[in-house]
Order: structure tokens, then sequence, then C-alpha cells
DNA sequence: TTTTTAGTTCTGCAATAGGAGAACTAAAAA
DNA sequence: TTTTTAGTTCTCCTATTGCAGAACTAAAAA
């Protein structure tokens, strides 16, 4: 296995090899997200790509991977909305490319998930209400309240955002 | 090991039985946001706690672990600033507890670091400079654009909410 | 109808993470 | 000084995750 990745190294351009690093760098970035790496490269090499979509074969041979990592990868980036494909008529491939509003989406679902939090404390303090310890209440009910103020401004930051841009 | 737990339950109260329960329940919340069973259960546990403090052997009763366990989850969750400890004079026990405030900022912590991928947006838009396909970099700069905003509003969201607080 | 293509799903292995138990350490107590 | 306490660290094992390769499937092409 080690031999093959030397073989495909050999056989990779300069150009390439310069690409596979920004890939894997970036990649690993990806990962901290909670993705796995393949999932991560994935994502990465389809943010790098030009054109910005790219079929299953292309990328397969890009990463060095087999099949299953690959479409077990671009199953999990599409049923999180990250990725999509477009395709072509008289072509039976699916092209796969990053949805930059789908990702927007993904990550300003994390912070509402993050916010959730605030009902989880809320059922905390319904098993304390019998506590001697008043502060430590008070200190989670103050982080209900920033959960709370995070959670009210996440509902419309996008028309906030919308706003700001037309003013300018 | 399957018998040892059978038998520590049922030296458990019945009380006992069901705090169990809801920490394993609101444990399984804690992983999702990337802890390890352990340390989400211990997290769980001092939410739940009265009082709000454990020492490390109750802790490691309650939860029927392992010290290493224990203690690999209370040191990860103190580095992460989501837990701290109180000690007593003429006692050497720590006794370890929920740091609200620092759970709070390790929370506001993980939105700031998603607002980080803007400058990883901007690295890919460097790297796309010379493409046919404009549309694609312009829904990227859209994604920086919404970043750059995300960034600033919780730059002074603790002022913002701090001011809301008192005018209320 | 048979063959090819574009993936998907299944089986098994390799890497990683998590936890048990024992050995160890530093400070306090006796 | 020796012993106990309150954890920490190390070694080893187990469970989970991630991936390769092969078998499979559905639709298109020949």
């Amino acid at each position: 296995m080690h031999r093959q990745l030397i073989k495909k190294m050999a056989k990779s351009t300069n150009k390439t090899e310069q690409k596979k690093q920004k890939v894997e760098k970036m990649g690993i970035f990806f990962e901290r997200s909670g993705h796995s790496p393949m999932a991560a490269r994935v994502f990465a090499l389809l943010l790098l790509s030009e054109p910005p979509y790219r079929d299953f074969y292309s990328i397969q041979e890009f990463l060095c991977a087999s099949k299953s990592a690959v479409s077990n990868a671009l199953n999990h980036l599409m049923r999180e909305g990250m990725v999509d494909y477009i395709t072509f008529s008289g072509d039976r491939k699916r092209y796969f490319r990053v949805n930059p509003k789908g990702w927007l989406e993904v990550m300003q679902e994390k912070i509402r998930q993050a916010a959730t939090f605030r009902h989880l404390i809320e059922d905390v303090l319904n098993e304390r209400t019998d506590t001697k310890y008043l502060e430590f209440n008070e200190e989670l009910k103050k982080v209900i309240g920033f959960l709370s103020f995070l959670s009210k401004e996440m509902e419309n930051i996008n028309a906030r955002w919308e706003a700001m841009q037309e003013e300018k």
C-alpha cells in the first residue's frame, strides 16, 4: 500500500502534487469539525477544484482512495447539505460540488444547536429546585439567559445581515 | 464485568438509580459535542449533584468507573475550562464542580471558532483567482461576508447582552 | 439481450480511542 | 520515619471508526 502510494505520487505532476498537499492541509482543518478524514479531504478537494465540480472517479483517483470510502464520504457530506451534485444532458455521471449555501446553513445550524443547551440546563434547574446552593443555580440561570439571547440573535441574523448589506 | 455492574446496581437505592439514568441520558447529550462517554457522564453528574461539587472517589463510585477513567475525564474537562475544583481547609480532597462561566466561554469560543472558517475560504479564493466559474467564487464571498458579520457580532455579544440586561 | 457504467453495499481488516487495573508519586497524617 | 490518602501515569485490552476490496445493483449503451 505504501508502494502503491509512491507509484501514484511518481505519476502525479508537480502541480497536482502541490494541490494534494493543500487538500491534505485543508482536510485536517475540516476533520476538526468532526468529519472523517476522507470526507474532509473530499470537501477540501471540491473547494479547490477548477471547475468547482468533479465526477466520482476523478475524486477517487485524485485522493488515491477506494470507491466505498469516496461513496460514503460523498453521501455523508450530501446528507449534511454541504455538498450536492449537478448533471449534464447526455452524460450519466454526477458532478459533485460544494454547496456554499448549504454549508453556511450547516454552520448556522451548529450555532443554533449550541443554544439548545438552554433546554438541558432548564431540566437541570428543575432537578435543583430544593438546593441549598442557590448561587450555583443563579450561575446556571445566567448561562440560560445568555443562550436565550444567542438564540434570539440567531433567529434573525440572516435578516440583519441582509439589511446591513443593503445599507452599505 | 457485567456481573460487577449488576452487583453495584443492586446496592444502589431507587433514588440513586433514577439519578443514574438521568446522568446517562444527559451524558449522551454531551457526547454529541465531542466529549468521551466518561467525560460526558462526569459533567452530567456534577451538574445534577447536591451539593454541586463532589470528590474524586464519590464520582468514581457513582459512575462505577476506574480511577484512570475518572482522572482523565476530569483533567480533560478542566483543561477545557468546563470544570474546576474547590478545597476546604483541613481537607486534602479536591471537590470538583461545573464552572458555569467557563462552560459558557467554551461555547462562545466554539462559535468564534466557526467564524474562523472565513480565513480558510479566503485562502480558497486566492487559489481560485483564475477561475472561469465566477459564480462559485461569488457564493464563497457571500459565506465570507456572513462569517465576518458573525465574527463582529460575537466580539461584542457579551457587551450587548449585559446592556440588554440592564435596560430591563 | 448482453455489456458497460456509475455508483452502492457488504465483509473483513487496521488504526484509533476509551477505559480497566496496577504501579507509581507527592503530600499529609500518624 | 512509616503509612495513608488522593490522585496520576503506564500497560494492556476492548470497542469503535474508517477504509479497502469485492460483490452487487440499476440504468444506460451497444
